[in-house]
DNA sequence: CGTCTGACGCACG
DNA sequence: GCGTGCGCCAGAC
């Protein structure tokens, strides 16, 4: 059922589309970590289109199976889209929910909670 | 068609 | 380390 499930969204969704990749990406990313804008661009192979990869998770929230969003940052672990996800704090209790530390709205520890999509994928 | 808009990133001063 | 300028390119008009 779950395989028939995954077929219908492979259809419904054009696979091969620039927003597509951006969104298998953002699901790998294990909870508790976080990656940038830039490592996702460059992992799809257009490292100048980190700006797109913004524009496509702003376009993320009805997308089904559900895009972890609030885990991308941008390169220096800023949380630069928290106003939209409603509230303008919503993203930062999303990240500590999975035991990530926000302060002054950047991620502690970013250097070590980094997940690399081209290493690790 | 042309133009504008960005959840970015880099180069430079 | 910080501010500014610019290239980027898929959608919405």
């Amino acid at each position: 059922m779950r395989h028939l499930n995954f077929i219908t969204f492979n259809l419904m969704n054009s696979s091969d589309s620039f927003f597509e990749q951006v969104y298998e990406i953002t699901r790998h990313i294990p909870v508790g970590r976080v990656t940038s804008f830039g490592a996702i661009a460059r992992c799809i192979g257009s490292p100048q289109s980190a700006r797109m990869v913004g524009w496509a998770l702003n376009k993320s929230g009805n997308v089904l199976p559900p895009v972890p969003a609030h885990r991308v940052v941008n390169r220096n672990g800023l949380l630069t889209g928290k106003h939209h996800f409603g509230g303008s704090e919503i993203m930062k209790e999303l990240l500590e929910n999975e035991g990530i530390i926000i302060s002054e709205n950047q991620v502690v520890d970013f250097g070590k909670l980094f997940w690399d999509p081209m290493k690790e994928l």
